[in-house]
DNA sequence: TATCCACAGGAAATCAGGGTGT
DNA sequence: ACACCCTGATTTCCTGTGGATA
């Protein structure tokens, strides 16, 4: 029943709220300009780069194989862009037919057996082979047979991005290896693969045979200095944002920031969106340095809660046992050893949850470390045994926030977790404290 | 100086849940 | 109904290890 105690909720007038949307500032011309996916006119400072892609698939237009190419460096230095790039000049030169260009994110598209089943689905448009259920090599003969089809004697390019996912995992370098190898079993369409990788010693997982075909041919990708930054920002901020919003030192305060993060294009592009979300959001008609400053605590924060989100309920009730820890011994020395003790308490009172093995919660624990969320240096205790020294990385309120917006974890947030008084946890402490 | 603790973490096996074609 | 395929999560089994202690 809707009572007048619940005046929040009868207050909220949206038909206004919209309204006043669309009276305030008009902050942003053309947001998406600021997404990573967004390709530009012009992508400055990586002349050299595009030129070598340009080298590289050049000889596509006069109806010739491009080599197999990997580009390397790090997260935010246009790797991606640049190939897009590349694709949609080369697109515009005469080529008949257009080549095919079919982008794969490891990470996401992360088995060989999904990796074939999303470049059949894309050549097809459709969701011909179902997720699960056909033997690979299957996939593979039907997968020649359509390229021949659907392409004749046009070009594919297969774009591996974080290419680097797949060859770790098992059957990885099988996957690569068949690509690699995709032109001896077709008739008439030809390919090219392009892996991308943040990793530069990706290829140490490599196997010899695919390392000859793949990386051969290799771009590496160097970071953007601030002032380079600058320039990226500004090109975009052109498109993005309505005239004069940006306040004086806004781009720069951006690029700053973002050259201290390893000079990642990416984040300075989604810092300078947020500020100018933020900016928007307050009503007000300039984006200042005030909300640049925001923008960098909100998307720590951000990233933080959307990756604890997403986390398997497993790794949150393992997160919530050293967050037990800390709040309730905060002066104490959290080692794997009370979270495995901590989590097996916790599991108990939570229905529906099985208790998983200690070696299954050090990966937990490793993946928590992964994420910036908890730091854990591996300690030898001498006669106490090694050990992993397990200290929080994030605000202890903002694990409480994220943790207790999941239902089933909230029940066990506010109790004290008993084994936190036993005897053997006392005496250990004591001893460790010592020993650190 | 040998011992031994309490784990770390690699490799392979297993399981459940999604599918296939015949 | 059956044999078989693929995946992701987990278990099982295992070997390795740094340094305080006896």
């Amino acid at each position: 029943m809707l009572t007048s105690n619940n005046k929040d909720n009868l207050n909220f007038n949206i038909d206004r709220f919209y309204k006043n949307y669309l009276k305030g500032p008009n902050i942003f011309r053309k947001r998406d300009a600021l997404d990573p996916s967004y390709v530009p006119d012009e992508l400055p400072h990586r002349d050299k780069e595009i030129r070598k892609v340009a080298e590289f698939t050049a000889c596509a237009l006069k109806g010739d194989t491009p080599p197999n190419f990997l580009c390397y460096g790090p997260t935010g230095t246009g790797k991606t862009a640049t190939i897009r790039y590349v694709s949609q000049k080369l697109a515009q030169q005469t080529l008949t037919p257009q080549p095919w260009w079919i982008y794969i994110n490891c990470s996401v598209v992360s088995t060989p057996y999904r990796i074939l089943a999303h470049i059949y689905n894309t050549i097809t448009g459709k969701e011909k082979i179902p997720p699960t259920g056909l033997p690979k090599d299957i996939i593979f003969k039907k997968l020649l047979g359509l390229m021949d089809q659907m392409i004749g004697n046009g070009i594919c390019f297969l774009v591996l991005d974080e290419i680097d996912m797949i060859a770790e995992k098992k059957g990885g370098n099988e996957i690569l290896y068949d690509l690699t190898r995709l032109n001896e079993n077709l008739d008439l369409c030809k390919t090219c693969l392009i892996g991308i990788s943040n990793k530069l010693k990706f290829q140490d997982s490599l196997d010899p045979r695919v390392v000859s075909s793949l990386g051969k041919e290799h771009i590496v990708f160097s970071i953007y200095n601030a002032g380079q930054l600058i320039d990226i920002l500004e090109n975009r901020a052109l498109i993005a944002f309505s005239e004069g919003v940006l306040g004086k030192g806004v781009i720069s305060l951006c690029a700053a920031y973002a050259a201290q993060e390893h000079g990642d294009a990416r984040k300075a592009l989604q810092l300078l969106k947020k500020a100018g979300n933020l900016a928007e959001r307050s009503q007000n008609k300039e984006v200042t340095e005030h909300f640049v400053n925001r923008a960098v605590n909100e998307l720590e924060k951000d990233h933080i809660t959307e990756y604890i989100k997403g986390m398997p309920i497993q790794a949150q009730i393992i997160l919530a046992a050293i967050y037990l820890l800390s709040k309730w011994n905060p002066n104490s020395v959290i080692i794997t050893g009370f979270v495995n003790d901590v989590y097996a308490e916790l599991v108990t009172k939570i229905p529906g949850i099985k208790r998983l093995t200690k070696r299954r919660i050090s990966d937990y624990i490793n993946d928590l470390v992964l994420a910036g969320i908890i730091t854990a240096d591996t300690k030898s205790m001498g006669h106490y045994g090694r050990t992993k020294i397990i200290k929080l990385d994030v605000d202890l309120e903002l694990i409480k926030k994220t943790l207790s917006k999941i239902p089933k974890v909230r029940e066990v947030l506010n109790n004290k977790p008993s084994i936190l008084q036993s005897d053997r946890l006392v005496y250990k402490n004591n001893i460790f404290k010592k020993l650190i």
